[in-house]
RNA sequence: GCGGAAGUAGCUCAGUCGGUAGAGCAUCAGCCUUCCAAGCUGAGGGUCGCGAGUUCGAACCUCGUCUUCCGCUCCA
């Protein structure tokens, strides 16, 4: 079975057993945008308590917020988000290639830099030792009208841009004749603006309102509240921020399922470092966050570092953590030393003063910012496509026969454990139901007497869950139940009055983040 | 947005020459019950993606449209 065959059986395995669903799915679906089923959110919920328990709970420096998805407009000019989200888009209509309008008049214009440096190259051939370039360009007709073309275009562009008038920018690409370097034509559809922000109106009057956009990242929200946090929490840096929520971008083609999505869901930490002390703390958390990605137990040889070498807007280094999706190694988590580009730049667009006094140094500064940044959705992809393997198992008769299991990490399971009687008679339901009383408080867990036990076995692989608990009549005579292990099948006996204390080391999550104490690293 | 493919029951699919829709699995109820699915009986479930057209008659032919998947383009 190729890798795409996979990734397609996981994604109607995931539809089928309650985990995504196409969003709106009963009018014809919604482009990009998934709903998570009954299964799925339990999951998702795990996946983000692991997060927010090996951030905040284990971390003294680190607290957490929730901040609104609607936020004054101008934190996304200082973001730099208007500006770098916003771009005009033209199709060549013979290659069918894309190209961002501003970027194609662009080059356009360093071609003819590159004519004027031959220009200029000619003339010093010509006049040898005792050339000028200086006063070449300035005398020289060719060069001059060169310049004067850039100078026209530049100037040209600039008021498009500006006015965002898109028909301008078009024209301007025709009179240019600028050609797709694919196809060679000219045949060009029109430019149309794709904002990658998706905007709403604030106010109900509709002569006043305010265009607002939804978040494209949840780190603003961590940002504006700088001050609030530290010194409401008498925080001393270096210390982090965490926050886990929804942001929105028109992503112009979202695929890969639940991969790219329009809406999803970040779990961002921002820690603030005082200035020179980024590299170790970038270094740290690279680190840190590897090695929780590493404590599922996927397999370290799923995940890499990809170190960016072109870089964001914002940032100073950057580094992905890639895991190797059924499409390929592909970003989880971005780590970012975005220096005080953030806070330097609200400070300065907001008129506040953003700055931490440090009691060691005596002095005042706006401290740097080492970000983890994870995509929730992307998590849960990575966990079910780690997760799902189809099996052959032999029977006690020798046939063969195919299972397909979630082999999810316990603590992150949907359901705990499913509580089974044997058969549907001689009391067993009723003792599976006490013994179901007794554990629900506890973890999740389902009852089901429907069909045999095989049956119900393969039903719970199907959604991971990782225990099934089978009273038999030796339950009645001596008050013990099997645990069924889902991954190796294997069975084992245990008193129902060691029943809870044998489920707790088996699906609690305190002892996996009990080995990311970072005590322990001290 | 362009190109290609596909839309029939929850799922996988069949449906001949145009004649009012079928199977298996799944679901539900009952029976039986032997610790690794597919024993027995019965039931529910579909405006054939949507809209026009041709026709006495359309799941099937024609046109349009929507959606999904794959490729291209973009990606903080």
């Amino acid at each position: 079975m190729t890798q795409e065959e996979l990734f397609k059986k996981l994604i109607a395995h995931c539809k089928e057993y309650g985990y995504i669903f196409p969003s709106s799915e009963i009018y014809d679906g919604l482009g990009a945008v998934y709903d998570y089923g009954q299964n799925g959110v339990e999951l998702k919920n795990n996946i983000k308590r692991y997060w927010w328990e090996a951030m905040v709970k284990l971390h003294e420096n680190i607290v957490g917020i929730d901040s609104a998805i609607f936020m004054h407009p101008k934190i996304w000019e200082a973001s730099g988000h208007v500006g770098a989200f916003n771009d005009p888009l033209i199709d060549n209509k013979d290659s069918k290639k894309r190209y961002r309008a501003d970027v194609l008049i662009e080059d356009y214009m360093a071609k003819i830099e590159e004519k004027i440096e031959k220009e200029t190259s000619k003339g010093q051939k010509k006049f040898g030792e005792a050339f000028d370039p200086a006063q070449f360009r300035a005398t020289n007709p060719n060069v001059l009208r060169l310049v004067e073309k850039i100078d026209t275009v530049k100037q040209r562009m600039k008021e498009a841009l500006n006015s965002g008038d898109l028909d301008a920018l078009r024209n301007l690409i025709i009179d240019c004749e600028i050609a797709c370097p694919i196809s060679g034509t000219r045949n060009w559809t029109e430019v149309r603006q794709f904002n990658l922000m998706f905007s709403t109106q604030m106010g109900s009057v509709s002569s006043d309102t305010n265009q607002i956009y939804l978040r494209p990242e949840t780190a603003q929200g961590i940002f504006v509240n700088f001050l609030n946090v530290q010194k409401t929490g008498r925080m001393k840096i270096p210390f982090g921020i965490a926050q886990i929520g929804k942001a929105f971008r028109n992503e112009i083609v979202a695929r890969q399922f639940i991969f790219r999505m329009r809406e999803f869901e970040q779990m961002e930490m921002q820690f603030f470092v005082r200035p020179g002390e980024e590299t170790k703390w970038y270094d740290y958390w690279k680190n840190a966050r590897m090695n929780w990605h590493r404590s599922l137990g996927f397999g370290n040889e799923k995940y890499r570092f990809h170190d960016h070498e072109k870089l964001a807007h914002y940032a100073k280094a950057a580094a992905d953590v890639e895991f190797n999706f059924p499409f390929g190694f592909k970003e989880v988590e971005g780590i970012h030393s975005r220096s005080d580009f953030d806070l330097g730049n609200h400070q300065k667009f907001s008129g506040k003063k953003i700055q931490y006094f440090d009691p060691d140094t005596g002095e005042n500064y706006v401290p740097y910012v080492v970000e983890t940044s994870i995509g929730v959705d992307r998590m849960v992809l990575l966990v079910l496509s780690a997760s799902y393997s189809e099996e052959t198992v032999t029977k006690e008769n020798g046939e063969t026969d195919e299972r397909v299991v979630l082999r999810i990490p316990p603590m992150l399971a949907p359901v705990k454990f499913a509580v089974l009687p044997l058969v549907k008679k001689d009391g067993m339901p009723e003792k599976a139901r006490e013994i179901m009383n007794m554990l629900k408080f506890e973890y999740n867990s389902q009852y089901d007497e429907k069909d045999t036990i095989g049956k119900r076995y393969r039903r719970q692989d199907a959604i991971g869950t990782p225990f099934c608990i089978t009273i038999d009549k030796q339950t009645l005579d001596d008050n013990t139940v099997t645990i069924r292990h889902r991954d190796s099948m294997q069975q084992e006996r245990v008193a129902v009055a060691a029943l809870a204390q044998t489920l707790d080391k088996l699906v609690n999550m305190k002892y996996a983040l009990q080995n990311l104490n970072p005590e322990k690293y001290k």
